[in-house]
Formats: C-alpha cells, structure tokens, sequence
DNA sequence: TGGATTGTGGAATGGATCGTCCACAACGTA
DNA sequence: TACGTTGTGGACGATCCATTCCACAATCCA
C-alpha cells in the first residue's frame, strides 16, 4: 500500500453511467467523464482501464440493478399474492419509462443497441439478464397459476416471455414517443389479458385496472 | 441542367442504409458510406447534404418502410379476415427478427436508441411511426371485434398498444438476446390471449398456435 | 464547337478525441 | 524522517473523422 484513492469508486461510477446514460457509448468523451467525476485522465485509466472497460463495467452493474428490482418485486412470497406481485412489477417498469421525462430510456436497451451487434460482452450480458427475468417472471407465473389466478393449462415459460416482451416494448415504444398514458395502460392491459382458470369470470380487457385482487 | 448524375441515388440511399443499420449513426464514417456507395465525398455531400441528413433522409425512408409493410398486410379487406391478417402481420414481425441471424434489429429502433434524446427530427419521425403503426392496428382489431373473433367489450385501442408493444418488444428481446424459437412462441402467445367473445371457447394459451379460424 | 453549369473524386483541413506520459503528491514503512 | 509505492491531473502525441476545396469531367445550350 501507498498513497490511497481519493475518490469513491462506486461514486466515480455512478457519474459515469449519468454520462454513457445520457449520451450512449460514442457519444460520450473521456473528457466528459473526467470532469463530471472530477478525476484527472490519469487516475480514470488507471482505475479502470480503457473507454470499453469502464463501459462494460457501468453496463454490467446497470444489468445486475435491473434483475435485483426484479427480485426485490418478485421473488418469494405466498402464492396468494404473486398476481400482485407480478402486477406490481408490470406497472412499476411502465411507470419507469412513463416518468422518464428526459426520455433517456434504458440503458440496457440503449446499449444493446449501440453495441451488442459488435461487442460480445454486451452481448453476452444482456442475454443473461432476459434470461434472468424470464426465470423470476416464470417462477411467479407458476405461482399464480398454483393459486388460481392465471389458468393452469397455459405455459408459464411462454406467459413469463410475453410479460417480459411487454416489459421490454414499453421501454421501446415509450422512447420511440408514446405517451405516458398510453404506456401504463399497456401494462394493466396485458396483466388483464393474462388467461383465467376455467370458469372465472374476466373483466372486460384494457378498461381500466386489470382485476380487484 | 449541365452534367447529369452518374449514380442511382435510390440505390446510394440503400447503401447507405445498410452501414448505418450495421454500424449505427456515430459508428459509421462518411468514408465508409463513400466507399460503399463508390462515391466519392463531393458528390455524396452535394447530393445528400451533410451526415445528419443523410441519416434524417434514410431513417424516414426506413419509417415510411415500417408503415408500408403494415399497410400492406393489415390495410383493408374483409372483416372476416382480419384476425387472420393480424395473426400474420404480428407472426411475420417475430419471424423477422427471429430471422435476423446477423442481429442487427430494427434501424428505427436502433435510431431511436442513440438519437431520439438528442435529435428532435428522429424523435418526431418515430412518433409519427408510432402512432401510424397503432392506427392500423385499432382498425384491424375493431374488425374482428365486428367479426367476433374479438371481445367486443375490449377496447381497441388499447389492445393496440398492447400488440404494438409486443411488436417492439419482440425486437427489443430478441436484440438484447432472446433465442428465435422463443421469440415466436411469444407472437403465439400474444395471439392467444388477445379476448374471446363472451361463450366462445379459449385454447389453451400458448401452446402451439393461437387458433384454427 | 465553346462557354456555362453541374457532377466527380480525392487531397487537404481543422477540430475532436483516445490513451499515454510525466512531474508531482500523499501515504506506508523502516 | 527518508524512501518506495501508488495515486493524481493535465499536457501531449497520434489518430480519426466530418467537411471543404479544387482541379477536372461531362453535359447542355447557343
């Protein structure tokens, strides 16, 4: 040991993302981090390699937040409540993109885009994240259907790909410019779509919340 | 009129499409797009103006692409057909995509990611995009309302949304890595749970296809 | 045919940007 | 306290890239 870091690298980070968020890969300049971090070229390289490095470090942390929202809405909890629990998740990523006033998106989704084509650790990363969601989507789906909320003949894989599909293309219209309000309707509606067990009675779909739970 | 053009510039548009589509916007040099198209910097900047338009000009032509197709599958015929067209129209979207071995996606999308924040001209193109692309959709889910292969209590605007976002989505899944057989499955699916009539008899969701017509 | 006009291609320009380098600073250790 | 080690910040070099410029070519029109 020698002379120690002066900086918090989780803050150094933290205004990184603020920048490749913002302004994507290419659109943003060393120098822009630099002196949003207030570090000097030297102590940024020297923490954390090269422009692609700290890329794929910001990218891979933004990757994990993603799946532990997830977690934190989904994971765990009685049967009873897991049509809650995926409406709760549906309408908070739909409530996300329809606050997202600066309309900056997602920065998975603005850096699979920039990137995955050419960079197979984006690639790589984000697969593992849809993969990861697909599970906790699907493990809840199962849950629901164990309680009688979602019809127990249909495929929770195949529900759990659609719900994530959704979650997904909400992010994606929404920044292509649908409004707000139409996005969260989105959502309730795809929760209300979602196939009932035999003899229960469906709300009529997309007027309104999805069910009374 | 003095010396006339020696080039095509349908196809110098279509060449230049496919680098922006490979590379992105900040990704491709003007060097690359001159090559490609075989010519040369005077002709390209006199002809197309600078980068910025010639992007603006193939990103609309790529628009007005994306609504054509739609037209072309969703616009008109009978009533009778319509979940048939709709069927087709959202399967032909994830078989795209599902198709797209060289993972490209879709230039709208890929546009939008990098540029709608910044640049108001993309922002308002994929808007306009937007909206088009749920206007057919409405129209062709009130015909099959009007048929009864739809929930007439649904609203058909929303469910729009709803398939619009599904549409987009499947892109967005399928770019971030979802593997193309479930990226069908979720085409499928969508289909399959889109609201029945009162008294008529669901498939099970998401098991093969959505129904027989 | 010759001048005016527009098109063509590639060299040149000017600015931006990544990553390195270096002189100096701060800390641990002897 | 003196030295080795690691951190710091900013100047610098090399490269890249959008755009301009210019000499020349092809066509139209008189």
């Amino acid at each position: 040991m020698a002379r120690p870091r002066a900086f918090d690298e989780r803050q150094v980070l933290e205004r990184a993302r603020e920048q490749f968020w913002a302004t994507g890969y290419a659109g943003t300049r060393m120098d822009d981090i630099a002196r949003a971090t207030g570090l000097g070229k030297g102590s940024l390289y020297g923490a954390f390699g090269d422009k692609g490095e700290l890329f794929h470090r910001v990218f891979g942390d933004w990757c994990t937040a993603v799946v532990e929202v997830a977690e934190g809405r989904l994971a765990g909890g009685p049967d009873a409540e897991a049509m809650t629990r995926l409406s709760e998740y549906v309408r908070l990523m739909a409530e996300n993109t329809a606050s997202d006033t600066e309309r900056r998106g997602c920065l998975l989704a603005k850096g699979v885009a920039e990137l995955a084509q050419h960079d197979p650790t984006v690639a790589g990363r984000s697969a593992e994240t849809m993969t990861a969601l697909l599970t906790l989507l699907r493990t809840e789906i199962s849950a629901a259907q164990r309680h009688g909320d979602i019809d127990a003949a249909a495929d929770p894989e195949r529900l759990a790909a659609l719900l994530l599909t959704v979650v997904r293309g909400i992010e994606a219209v929404g920044k292509a410019g649908l409004d707000p309000e139409t996005l969260r309707h989105v959502a309730d509606t795809a929760l209300a779509v979602l196939p009932l067990p035999e003899g229960r009675e469906r709300l009529a779909a997309g007027r309104g919340p999805a069910r009374e739970n």
